[in-house]
DNA sequence: TTAATGACAATCG
DNA sequence: CCGATTGCCATTA
C-alpha cells in the first residue's frame, strides 16, 4: 500500500463499470481531496496492475485521454476504451454519454 | 522542511 | 479551436 489516498483513488477505479469513464478531477472529488486530480493522476501512473485497477477508464475533464503508462500510450488506451463500448467523438471520450455517475447505478 | 515532479483543470489570447 | 500559462495536490528526494 503506497497511502490510503492512493488506496481510495484504486477502489473507486476498481468500481467503474465497463463502457464508462471518470475524470481525474471526479475521482479526487469521490476520494475526498476535490482539486488533487492532479494527484490521481500520479497515482494512475505507479498503478501497473491493471488487470484489477482499470486505469484506462480514466480520463481528462474534456474527455480527452491525458495519458496512459500502458502498452500503446494513450492510442492503446482509446483502442481498449473503444472495445469495452466507451462513445468517442472525434479524438474524445463522448462524456455527455460514457461518463459514469456512481448516483446512477441502479 | 524545501524543492521538484506529473496520466489535471480552468483561464486567456 | 488550439497552445500557453497559472493554480493545485500528494508524493518523493
Amino acid at each position: 500500500m503506497k497511502s490510503v489516498f492512493y488506496e481510495q483513488i484504486y477502489e473507486i477505479t476498481r468500481r467503474i463499470p465497463v463502457g464508462k469513464v471518470v475524470t481525474y478531477k471526479q475521482l479526487a472529488q469521490m476520494a475526498g481531496r476535490p482539486g488533487a486530480a492532479r494527484a490521481v493522476g500520479m497515482c494512475m501512473r505507479l498503478n501497473d496492475d491493471i488487470p484489477t485497477t482499470p486505469c484506462h477508464r480514466v480520463v481528462g475533464s474534456t474527455g480527452a485521454l491525458v495519458g496512459y503508462a500502458g502498452q500503446g500510450g494513450v492510442l492503446g488506451k482509446r483502442a481498449l476504451l473503444q472495445s469495452e463500448g466507451v462513445v468517442f467523438r472525434k479524438h474524445k471520450v463522448d462524456l455527455a454519454v460514457s461518463r459514469w455517475k456512481p448516483e446512477a447505478l441502479p
